[in-house]
DNA sequence: AGTTTTATAACATGTTTATGTGATACATAC
DNA sequence: GTATGTATCACATAAACATGTTATAAAACT
């Protein structure tokens, strides 16, 4: 069954050519492509809702992103790509997180644009590849700080994965073929490391990354 | 100028079958393919450092991750690609957040992984569609894959919360000022809920972003 | 050569957790 | 109007955990 694709899109020429392309598409049907989200709101009330909706930012009237918000809110159910010229990392931002579900730039060619519709529909999030790197470096920017202190060795790291995996410390001594008291052992001195005095804030630091 | 790529995976098949694929190509080469984090140290001290490398996340010796902190604390310019089957989320952030550029799932094709080295040298960053997903649901902080079954209570929440700040069950109770035993009883019905038997696994779900 | 670190192990003891059973009260749902 | 779910509390017991003390041996460091 092929899957409906909305478009807003304020550049007639564009937004034709997009939506010829898509509907030509075995797996894809494009019925919709309107140029504001206005348009798209109204149409959203009176017929079958589309599976995915190609968005650009700049539009006429209400922008993209507040858009994404408006369309969310009332179809959750539908999948949003920005597909627009911007890619400054506010922009970004923004649109992701107000519901976007990708976000590709303007020079992507129709083929990808087809590949990255039926990508999302199988679970996937498609992002132009500079803009997974603005987002990832995002990401780095804000990465918690190790504790240099906390420095654990090989063996302690086994444990500690261990308990992450839920394991109890006899569970640890049969998987690394060890003795109980020698997990006590080891427990000892990573609690004294981590300054903790508790599985449970061992496993809370290694998840949070802080190990 | 091609441009250099080292592989650092423990499986020597898969190794070898991507050293090959890879140096094939016109715009890559691949002098080096090692299956340990350790031996890539090495090599790095000794030769023309690698412009982009591919590493695993499950290594003998030293993790992958951890891998990426040591090289990238040494050699900042060179780019490292997770090429991994764990799409757990807390690896996934862990891995960006100590330095990684992209992150492939282990299903990628081997043309697909050439497209992504060429991609980051041009300043992209490739994620499987996959990966992508679960960082935009990062930003949009809404949980991943919730169990249905799994649905807590607010009560049982805070209880979840208390476990993962590393309180004791009598920590717990002064906290919301209930008796030890309500907090044992909420703590029966989320093990029920969570099918799980220990605190340590509650909170490692929790962190993950299971519930 | 001597010290520190790592990995191993045993024994003891008190605390915390996991689990069973049972009960009361209130709200919502069917 | 009686199930169902939430929130509360009690008593009991076995298992798991936290912690103290002590010790051996190989590896690494000074």
């Amino acid at each position: 069954m092929a899957s409906l694709v909305g478009i807003v899109e304020d550049n007639k020429k564009i937004r034709d050519l997009i939506q010829r392309y898509l509907d030509m598409q075995d797996e894809l049907s494009c019925p919709v492509a309107v140029d504001s989200v206005e348009e798209m709101l109204e149409y959203l009330e009176e017929h079958e809702k589309p599976r995915v909706i190609l968005m650009d930012i700049q539009l006429p009237g209400m922008s993209g992103i507040k858009g994404i918000g408006l369309i969310k809110e009332k179809y959750p159910e539908i999948d949003i790509i920005m597909l627009t010229v911007y890619h400054d990392s506010h922009k970004i931002f923004n649109a992701l997180r107000a519901g976007a579900s990708g976000y590709l730039l303007k020079h992507t060619s129709l083929p990808e644009i087809k590949e990255s519709i039926v990508n999302l529909v199988d679970g996937g999030a498609p992002m132009s590849p500079q803009i997974a790197r603005k987002v990832i470096n995002h990401f780095q920017d804000n990465a918690p700080k190790k504790n240099p202190d906390s420095d654990l060795t090989p063996r302690e790291h086994d444990i500690v994965n261990g308990l992450v995996d839920g394991l109890s410390y006899k569970m640890i001594a049969d998987r690394y073929d060890i003795s109980i008291d020698t997990v006590r052992a080891h427990i000892r001195n990573i609690y004294k490391k981590l300054h903790v005095n508790s599985k449970a804030e061992v496993i809370a630091k290694s998840l949070k990354g802080e190990i």
